[in-house]
DNA sequence: GCCAACGTTGGC
DNA sequence: GCCAACGTTGGC
């Protein structure tokens, strides 16, 4: 059964706009191992995930991208001119994994970090936690629907 | 730009 | 295996 994602991204870095223009894009440079293993072992194509700009004024969820390749191992981190670089991984043990996402749906509104967290129907929702820096998330299925369902104007 | 929260590293 | 030091994330 497919599974409901939260994916980060700095818009500074690659917005949800950028994303609409590329069509697609590699999901490289995590360097996580808790957001690895979510890459690795349980995010499959198909997958939604809803697209959060953290550090923007203010952060939020601005709409959906959709797995378009499973986790392949990151190459960019075995290359040594590479920002991305770990010393420790190699093409026989690549430690870090990278994913293909691809634009979705871009919201009608975008959602903020308040709006979510004042939000009852959202308790719990990682994202609205205080500390929680994972790039890569779970969502509850009822909170995606309730995300989509805001940002659709609903 | 600040700084709290968190994950990782490395000395012991 | 503990934990202080360090680097990074990300809200504010």
């Amino acid at each position: 059964m497919p599974r409901h994602w939260l994916i980060k991204s700095e818009p500074d870095v690659y917005s949800i706009d950028d994303l609409q223009r590329d069509g697609s894009t590699c999901w490289e440079g995590i360097r996580n191992y808790q957001a690895r293993n979510y890459i690795r072992d349980d995010m499959a194509e198909g997958d939604l995930a809803i697209y959060y700009h953290s550090r923007s004024k203010p952060p939020a969820a601005v709409g959906i991208a959709r797995v378009s390749r499973a986790g392949y191992p990151d190459h960019h981190a075995w290359q040594a001119d590479h920002d991305y670089f770990d010393p420790k991984a190699s093409p026989d043990n690549p430690i870090w994994m990278m994913m293909d996402v691809a634009f979705f749906e871009r919201f009608a509104q975008p959602i903020s970090l308040a709006q979510l967290k004042a939000d009852p129907a959202l308790e719990g929702m990682l994202v609205t936690q205080k500390g929680q820096r994972l790039s890569v998330q779970p969502v509850e299925p009822v909170h995606f629907d309730r995300v989509v369902a805001l940002g659709r104007g609903g």
